[in-house]
DNA sequence: GCTTGATCCTGTAGTAACCACAGACCTTAT
DNA sequence: ATAAGGTCTGTGGTTACTACAGGATCAAGC
């Protein structure tokens, strides 16, 4: 007896290929609630249709912008919902920009000390640093 | 029979307190190697004294600065040694200080990404919403 | 019908940099 | 003498994956 897969349907590997996304990051999204189960196979292999790949496109590209699992799965729930509306989506997205905007200006900050504690050393061979003495300095 | 702690020397609780560390996390110093297994008491609690002290707000002040475990790993072992030249530190500080800059970089576009696709959001009651359009498309 | 190589399955362990807890032991003060 | 608080060790949890190991299944060729 033969079984041929749903049409339009694909296994795991050929939605990482098609994604771009690693093979067993997949199955992590299902794990930690992002992907739903998908269909399977007679033999347990994982049926992904159209949708499925949408929303691991979704979640993919959340992730590149940012987005902390945790995030995603509140934005996807929101979507979930049968009538979500965009101005949930888009507090999220702004609260996220902010965290993005403060880790900027953390970092700027961080880059302009390291500069400063560099500025006065050498880069001799001499046994005394002035970036090691800022270093200890309190 | 009582001991007295050697003069100076203090215990786990105390550099804590003093250097405002997380208690266990001066154990994990000890446990990856950045902090050397310090003396003990008699009873096994640990005895830190001022170069000790030193040592580890120079760790925190590193790790402030978003220098990795092992880039401190690499300051300390070219400090620890006894005859180090400043060059070394400074090539391994601005190799740090060029991915902090590469960080920045990369987190400014991505907000303006961000801010780029939320513009287009009316932040209303409305099904669409060009934020969740922006994230599925490829 | 059978073999071979690719793909798939599951569960587990590893990564970075810690933090927190349990259960035992020690110290200090009353 | 005892109670409170500090310290010890080992282990498990966190985030977002990635990489196996060992076994089952699939597709193709002979």
């Amino acid at each position: 007896m033969t079984f041929t897969v749903a049409r339009g349907s694909i296994k795991r590997g050929e939605l990482a290929r098609r994604s771009g996304c690693n093979l067993e990051t997949i199955r992590y999204y299902e794990d930690v609630g992002l992907m739903p189960p998908p269909a399977r196979t007679q033999a347990g292999h994982r049926l992904y249709r159209e949708d499925d790949q949408r929303r691991l496109r979704f979640i993919l590209r959340a992730r590149e912008l940012g987005f902390s699992i945790a995030e995603i799965r509140s934005l996807l729930s929101i979507i979930d919902s049968a009538e979500y509306t965009c101005g949930e989506v888009y507090a999220l997205t702004q609260a996220h920009l902010r965290s993005v905007s403060a880790k900027i200006a953390d970092l700027k900050k961080l880059e302009q000390t390291l500069k400063t504690i560099s500025k006065g050393c050498a880069a001799g061979s001499a046994p005394e640093c002035p970036i090691v003495d800022a270093l200890i300095a309190d």
